[in-house]
DNA sequence: GTTGAAACTTGTACGAG
DNA sequence: CTCGTACAAGTTTCAAC
């Protein structure tokens, strides 16, 4: 069965490929050969198709936040001054190595952040130290994520 | 119950092999020992290491969704019948594949999710039919992230 | 902690079906 | 598109420092 999205073809190959790299993408080509029942050398030139095709946009390794004494995430919604341009507060918020996601989102909030911290007075420097001093920010909204349930890519 | 391991001991090597491993998984290690300046086989142990202690908790590809037509992320906040289990709708959200995050967050809202759509037609789908025929769901907030400027882990 | 070397496994290129 | 082969490169183990 063939899928086309875009220009793209993807086929049930494709598929166990990307499925075994997305969960471990240090997963050997030749292993994966060996499951689909392809030659390694055939996997290898699908996955040149796939990396040059902008399907793929990289691998990474997972750290696990908690190891390192990050064990509150929160999402904040700010409020900007209506002078104050998005991609100045966004270059501010950059610095901050504690905000691991930042969305201009419709609605209430002019900018919509995800954060990590290590524990409530980290949260509160955050919140009251970094963000609000950026200048535009007039206002925050906060919920911190007490679990997270499901955290995935996905399903291709 | 396992600990989290606060005493964990990392020097600068670790740091160095965990860096160019979070930005490409796949890096040989090799490559790694060549730029810091000890053996393969130096890093080969540490990266055991590392695995062992529960500071890496996987490596992934990651996909661009985009490829795939999924161009439209958005937030959702949704609120419950207080009868309603949380656990039992997450277990419902698990089964909707466009559901990347499940967060128990304080403040407004029982549930706090990140989904990913195609367009906004698949959006009010997911919206009206699957989330909202949850059963205990009430009422959800949704906002659409127009654009994601930042998208990254924690510093080490 | 680190090392180099040995033994083994993978990655990659290429010609051919 | 796929394969087999062949060589380069990376991984893993281990005795020894």
């Amino acid at each position: 069965m063939k899928v086309t999205n875009q220009n793209l073809q993807i086929d049930g190959i494709d598929k166990e490929i990307l499925r075994a790299l997305m969960e471990d993408a240090r997963t050997p080509i030749l292993e994966i050969a060996r499951n689909v029942g392809i030659s390694g050398a055939a996997i290898h030139q699908r996955l040149r198709k796939l990396e040059k095709s902008e399907l793929i946009s990289g691998s990474k390794f997972i750290i696990n936040p908690k190891a390192l004494g990050y064990t509150t995430m929160a999402f904040v919604g700010i409020y900007l001054d209506k002078a104050m341009s998005n991609p100045e507060a966004v270059k501010q918020l950059q610095k901050i190595p504690e905000v691991l996601e930042c969305h201009y989102t419709t609605g209430n909030w002019s900018i919509f952040i995800k954060i990590l911290c290590k524990d409530n007075e980290h949260l509160m420097h955050l919140l009251n130290k970094e963000i609000q001093s950026i200048s535009g920010v007039s206002r925050t909204e906060t919920f911190v994520s007490l679990q997270q349930q499901i955290d995935r890519q996905i399903k291709i």
